[in-house]
DNA sequence: TTTATAAAAGACCTATACGTCCTTTATTGA
DNA sequence: TCAATAAAGGACGTATAGGTCTTTTATAAA
């Protein structure tokens, strides 16, 4: 219902990338696709993707793989929706009626909005640095599948 | 991002029997199809399923169409969403990850958890009646596409 | 300067949401 | 009892999210 698939393995590629940037390596694919047990070739796309946009950086041949960079942990929530399915979404009808709107509101529109803009605001406040617990010793687990 | 196209036609499909029920007639696709501005075989197979759903009811043959039955109005939105597209959603991670565990939560779990309780709060109570504005000259406008 | 490695690129496939069409069944009034 | 009407049923088509595969390009070390 909420947000797609693309943007979860997005946050959770890049989360996991952090982390071990962390332990001053990087990451490859493989132990990625495995770690969060994701699909490897679907991942792929995503993390090019990411690193196209500038939010992290990556090194092709031995010992590459992926790594950070100075805009990784600056990088708002909403830049990842904007990345994997445009922000559009957040002003569009929950009816998909047209762009949303007061002046002609929905019968849903009072009890969405509040909740939307609510949300909208979480996701252009929060950075992935603010989801990022390194102390925590089960942070890996909390962005793989059970 | 929010709902399905299919959560949306059947509300406003509902709502427009509601609305036209007031004026003591039923209801018929093409009308409905017309009004609303959604496809109307798509629509047909939405309106069919919430009658099999016991949410209203129909007649065939000439001077049948859609009408309002005793559960109509006391719908909740919860239900038109269970039907449309099944309620698992409201506690799926928003990641995707698995059921949403407050044991081992997801780096979005906490600020999702509140505004994904307060919609299923929301959808929970609110019913179909409570969206009839029957006094709003505008209200077919509301739930027509622009 | 060759070989191994790992991401980039892009073609391709699959499942599902969304949408269309045709035939059947029920209802009505002439 | 027939003709017209309108929903029910169900096959079929299309677009897009999700996923796979193969080839190309860049890098590192021997
Ligand atoms: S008009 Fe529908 S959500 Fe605002
Ligand atoms: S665990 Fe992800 S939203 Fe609760």
């Amino acid at each position: 219902m909420f947000l797609s698939k693309t943007f979860g393995y997005a946050l959770r590629g890049v989360l996991y990338v952090a982390y071990i940037d962390k332990e001053g390596r990087k990451v490859q694919l493989d132990e990625m696709a495995e770690k969060l047990k994701v699909p490897r070739h679907f991942l792929a796309k995503i993390m090019k993707l990411m690193v196209k946009e500038g939010i992290m950086q990556s090194t092709k041949g031995p010992y590459g793989g992926f790594s950070l960079n100075e805009h990784t942990l600056k990088t708002k929530l909403i830049q990842l929706v904007r990345i994997t399915e445009g922000v559009e979404q957040f002003n569009t009808c929950v009816l998909s009626l047209r762009k949303c709107n007061s002046q002609n509101p929905c019968p849903l529109h009072q009890q969405m909005l509040e909740l939307r803009d609510a949300m909208l605001a979480e996701f252009s406040a929060k950075t992935l640095d603010d989801l990022l617990n390194s102390d925590d010793p089960d942070f890996i687990k909390s962005i793989a599948t059970a």
